[in-house]
DNA sequence: ATGCTGTCTCGACGTCTGTCGAATCAGACA
DNA sequence: TGTCTGATTCGACAGACGTCGAGACAGCAT
């Protein structure tokens, strides 16, 4: 169902302890990017604080004041940039969070006490 | 000299561990979309890893294949941000990494192990 | 089969974004 | 003062993005 982006970066020393090579910034930036708009940063927080780590679609639409088909084209951009992925269960879609992606971003994030080594 | 901006969220409970609100999504989405650009997030990291904390325009400018304007522009969109500050010191410019955001960055994206409390 | 409900795809729209060349501004220095 | 260099702003352009309504598809229940 899913077109996803190969983001497995060999991993992850911070953006704050060397210069992120080119493949790295490239393989990256999308996942940033699509946590760069904030009802997509809302759903990918409704999807990964989800009791039972997934949230179906039926629960997020009316969340926002936005149509199914945006919601929908949102969810499709996360999915796309390997944060979530989707699952079909009968007439309901359901979403959960990539942990392994979030854990690549934040890492990259994580800023070392100057006073460090 | 930077029209910044005005990013204080209270503080940052992980995004899987409660729903992040309007509010703060619309404060940091900003910041997770300025990084969601391979040259912006490539310059982010070479203005955090510099050594003395601080790098001058002169020095990122010719790692790109992209003209003064063009890296000007995407230091611009950073500063606007809130994720650098901007310092002139006679003819050259120099950029600084403000930790505060990226650690809040990096506190939204943390993963708590699924067996946690 | 028919219909109903939930979700996605398609096509369109106005806006925003990344890039450039040209022009401008800020300091240093003769 | 005038001129040179580094950095930014301005104006323009093609392409991407967020949103919607209309339509299509998937699965359940008559």
């Amino acid at each position: 169902m899913s077109k996803q982006a190969a983001v497995d970066v060999s991993c992850c020393p911070a953006l704050t302890e060397r210069r992120v090579p080119a493949e790295t910034a490239a393989a990256l930036a999308p996942a940033f990017k699509a946590l760069g708009d904030p009802v997509r940063l809302q759903l990918m927080s409704m999807i990964a604080s989800a009791e039972g780590g997934e949230i179906c679609v039926c629960d997020l639409t009316p969340a926002f004041d936005l149509t199914g088909p945006t919601i929908s084209h949102h969810l499709r951009t996360l999915r796309e940039a390997g944060l979530v992925d989707a699952d079909r269960r009968g007439t309901w879609v359901y979403y959960r969070a990539r942990p392994t992606i979030l854990r690549q971003l934040a890492a990259l994030l994580t800023v070392t006490p100057p006073s460090a080594t």
